[in-house]
DNA sequence: CTCAGTGTTCAGTG
DNA sequence: TCACTGAACACTGA
């Protein structure tokens, strides 16, 4: 479930147990999907017997510092995910074991296989971290910056939010959480926000995204008013804890649960 | 058997 | 070129 706040979660696990490692093993699964632009044999090749500088994260793209380029980076699409607690995964899933010179291992899984493994010189340099827009736990712009960007896009509002070059790191549910807690209708274009919205929807990202780093994307630690709990499985009986009903559709490409009754 | 899905990319259109 | 839309990708689980 990778967006910005599983994302970051997974970076600040791999940050305390790799982070002065030294890479013993690197077992690599044969998957060109998953794989993108470098062969399983030469990512390990480039990895195995260095050290772990630092994880970064941009958005939902996570990468390793090593103390010699190039550098391995993970994309998790829908599925992926990194595990450092090895111990009940499915192991037809796994395309990549990292282990640490102190027996710690680090286990990349993806069954939908829509997340990549790249390995890169420079990641913030190159695609596609290098054409993310602003991460929004790092660098969400003044809201009078923010309202122009919005000015000129006409999509709707929902479809703008899971824009990767404008909103790194925002995806289908935060997307939605924002939308709701802002007041906001997800179909309105997002040129038409004034820029009091605007200021709203700022709020309500940052405070969002915050909450969720803060209690490590743990969702039963999100707060009990928050459309997270009420979304998942389109039942017509799906009410926020406030009562209000809750309506599907597809907006932007994504199914969208939204609150008609709250939102504008 | 059918369909939805916490994401991205690409083709087609205006 | 750019913005926008919808389909494609790939696969599991309900």
């Amino acid at each position: 479930m990778p967006e910005l706040p599983e994302v970051e979660t997974v970076r600040r696990r791999l940050e305390r147990a790799l982070r002065g490692r030294r890479l013993r093993r690197v077992h690599v699964v044969d998957d060109p999907i998953v794989y993108d632009a470098v062969t399983p044999a030469a990512f390990a090749r480039a990895l195995r017997g260095q050290r772990v500088v630092a994880a970064r994260r941009k958005g939902k793209h996570l990468w390793l510092e090593l103390d010699r380029r190039p550098w391995p980076l993970f994309h998790f699409g829908m599925t992926g995910w990194i595990h450092l607690d090895s111990g009940g995964l499915d192991r037809r899933f796994t395309k990549l074991v990292l282990e640490t010179d102190d027996g710690t291992r680090a286990v990349f899984t993806d069954p939908r296989r829509l997340g990549r493994i790249r390995l890169q010189d420079d990641p913030p340099a190159e695609r596609p971290i290098a054409e993310l827009g602003f991460d929004v736990l790092e660098g969400v712009p003044a809201p009078r910056d923010l309202h122009t960007m919005l000015q000129r896009r006409s999509a709707p509002l929902k479809a703008v939010l899971l824009d990767q070059g404008v909103f790194a790191g925002v995806g289908n549910w935060v997307a939605d959480e924002v939308l709701f807690q802002a007041g906001v209708r997800p179909q309105r274009p997002a040129s038409s926000l004034s820029i009091a919205e605007v200021r709203a929807l700022r709020q309500s990202l940052l405070r969002i995204i915050r909450k969720a780093v803060a209690v490590g994307a743990d969702d039963a630690r999100f707060p009990a008013s928050w459309l997270f709990h009420h979304r998942w499985g389109k039942r017509a009986d799906a009410y926020t804890s406030r009562g209000d009903q809750i309506v599907h559709e597809t907006i932007g490409g994504r199914t969208t649960a939204w609150v008609p009754k709250r939102q504008r």
